[in-house]
Parts: C-alpha cells; sequence; structure tokens
DNA sequence: CGGTGGGTTGAGGTATTTCAAGGCTCGTGG
DNA sequence: CCACGAGCCTTGAAATACCTCAACCCACCG
C-alpha cells in the first residue's frame, strides 16, 4: 500500500485488524492527548513491522513521515499461524520483546536525560538504523523529533546548532535533514 | 526466596538464569546510570512476574521495595516449555505485551505529563493495584516515587502536599505512605 | 508573487530542580 | 529511660533548564 507523508495509517483506538510492515519509507507510532499533546514511541524504518497488537484494538495511531509504501498483514492469519505453528509463535515473541526493550531505553530517556542527552542518543541511534557513512538523513521534522524526545522544537533546534558549534556535526543541505557526524565519540559521552 | 527490603534480586547486565514472581511483597525494576541517576520502569506486586527476558541478560535490576517473598523459576525449564507448548508461548507472549502496554503508556507520562497529572496517574495506578476501598498503602519511598515518575522527591511531595490542601486526598498516617482517595473523579480528570 | 510549512534564534517566563533547613519516627546504645 | 543518629518526609528560597512567544529566514509551490 501507498502512504501520502503525513498520512494516517491507522488510528489510536481502532480495530487491528492488519499488522504492517514498511517496505519503503518512515512510519511514527504516536499516542495523542486531547490538548494536541502527543508522545511518539518510535520510528519504523524500512523492514519494521509495527501495529501488532495482542489486544483487538490499536493502541496507537500510526502516520506515515514521508511517502511511504506498506505491506498489510492480515490479523487473523498471523493469530492463527501463531496459534499452530511454534516458529511463528517465538517469532512474535522476539518481535514485541524488542519492542519492549526500546521502550524500556525510552523511558530511561525521557525520565532522567537532559536535552542535550537525548538529542544524542536520538542521532545515534538514527545513525545505527539508517546511515550511510555517518550522514544521516532524517524523513522527520524537528516536530517529530521534539515529540519522540519529550522536548520542544525550539530545544530540539537549539541542540543540535550547539552540537554544530561544537564541531561534532555538520549540516549538509539546505533544509537541514541531512545531518553529518562527525565526532560519534564525543557523541557517545553526550549520550552517557 | 525472602528478600529484605532493599535487598537486589538480580543486577542489572546479569545473566538471565531465573524468572521471579512476586508472592508477597512489592519489587522494583530499574535501570541505572554511573552518575546516580535511576530511572524505576515498574513495580512489581502481589502476583506479579518479573524478569522475563528474550536474550540471555537482564536489562534491569531488580530490587526488594519492603521484605519480600518471591517465587524463583527457572529459565531454562521455561524456555522448554514454551518452545514445545503453544499455551505456555502464548501466555509469555501476553505477559510481554502487557510490559510493553504500560511502558507505552508511561512513556507519555514521562515525555509529555505535568508534574500534577504524573503524580494523579501513579495514585490511581497503585489505587487500582492494591487499594482496599480507596485507602492506597504505598510500599515504596517518596525516592522511589520519584524516580518511577522522572520527578525528584521534592516535587513529588510538593505535589502530593498540593493535592491533600485541595482535598484530593488523605494522609491517614504518620509516615505518610497510607493515602486515602478522597475524590478520585477529580483525581482521573487531572491525570487526563 | 504571496502564502505555507519547516527551521532558527532571541528574550522572557515558568515549572521543576537544587540547595538548605527542620520535623518526625525509629532503632541502638549508654 | 533518654540521647543520638539515620532515614524519610516536608517546606522554603534561589537557581536553572526548558518552554513560550515572537520574529525572521528560506525553500517550495500554486
Amino acid at each position: 500500500m501507498k502512504c501520502m507523508g503525513g498520512a494516517e495509517i491507522f488510528g489510536q483506538g481502532k480495530s487491528a485488524e492488519y499488522v504492517c510492515q514498511v517496505i519503503e519509507g518512515a512510519v511514527r507510532s504516536c499516542k495523542h492527548l486531547s490538548d494536541g499533546r502527543r508522545q511518539i514511541s518510535a520510528f519504523h524504518l524500512n523492514g519494521d513491522i509495527f501495529g501488532l497488537e495482542n489486544g483487538n484494538s490499536h493502541r496507537f495511531a500510526a502516520e506515515a513521515i514521508i511517502d511511504s509504501t506498506v505491506r498489510i498483514l492480515d490479523r487473523r492469519s498471523i493469530d492463527v499461524a501463531a496459534d499452530t505453528d511454534l516458529l511463528v509463535s517465538h517469532e512474535l515473541l522476539d518481535l514485541t520483546t524488542e519492542s519492549l526493550q526500546h521502550a524500556e531505553d525510552h523511558m530511561l530517556l525521557l525520565g532522567r536525560k537532559s536535552s542535550i542527552e537525548r538529542v544524542a542518543a536520538f542521532l545515534l541511534e538514527m545513525d545505527r538504523r539508517l546511515a550511510a557513512r555517518g550522514i544521516v538523513t532524517l524523513p522527520m521534522t524537528r516536530r517529530d523529533i521534539a515529540d519522540y524526545l519529550g522536548l520542544t522544537i525550539e530545544t530540539v533546534s537549539r541542540t543540535l546548532s550547539m552540537l554544530r558549534d561544537s564541531g561534532i556535526l555538520r549540516f549538509q543541505s539546505e533544509t537541514q535533514r541531512k545531518i553529518q557526524l562527525l565526532d560519534r565519540h564525543r557523541l557517545a559521552e553526550l549520550d552517557c
């Protein structure tokens, strides 16, 4: 399925009839509060599976960040497979555990880290997940980053500027979405 | 197994040979940073299972909050059971999903909620999990609460005082660990 | 061209933290 | 029995990290 950037793939609380996989593009999972506050719990990039639920409704909204291609898998056939095949069942557990692990690390970040540490951790995560040779091409806006890190766009922007000024990174393009990491070692120290 | 309050049940990064269940008492799962910062990701109360891992080391430290009785289950026999029995495998997935769901909700709290909202959410969670008729007897200290909510002890204390002064709760004992919720409806509104 | 969306930067405000002091309870030992 | 210290909690005052508000720049697009 093709999704335009910004399109909602499924809404929070909607019936979980499908499970999805990113083929190409980027997707965010987020929780919305009624007053507009938002927390992004994860970004899903090439190959990532998302929208896996145990209950029958999605605990998140999923939205395409940029134009994306998403594979739709039928929920029921997965359930059936998991109920008969131990390998599938094991695979589901692995996927869920991976999400849990990420969530646990993210709780530490959100609860206890400074803005610099958060941004550093974010850059390293993205470098690990989508970089080609230290150049990170971010699909998401500053707002997405802020809602992922529990900060405001201004704080994210200021922190990136600070890292630029101290020689740890460089902006490679006009739109500020291509970032070259010049000193991953110092970044890793900041991440603590 | 009997554990004294404050005792470490297993350490962060330690080999995950056992899975545990709280029989009586209370346990915290936490991540420590080298500089002493700490994030508690969950409290485990009567009946709760914790220390379940997919990899071979614990991603957390687990510590008894008060004197507790913990049942120790052998990790390998669980793995074996999961590899042969679909019911066990399904049960493991359920437990992991439950943790994940809690972690996701907690990320929203840590990333986007005010101190009042955090404390309100905490009180409601504890009320749901261990209250007898609106009286919550907290096993944990203010420090534990603070490290769970991503706040300082002073902020937790001030927020509780504020809720007391506005008639939403009352302290029932000298040690401030017994809290009577007088107006759960208003608390739920604060939680948003 | 003008409008819109994304990003940066500055100035000022504020929620929360930090630092400091004091109260209460409890256990220990003289 | 009382003194003492330790641990836990509260409260106040001051500091600060981060947020809010506002202005501006730039790229893109109809």
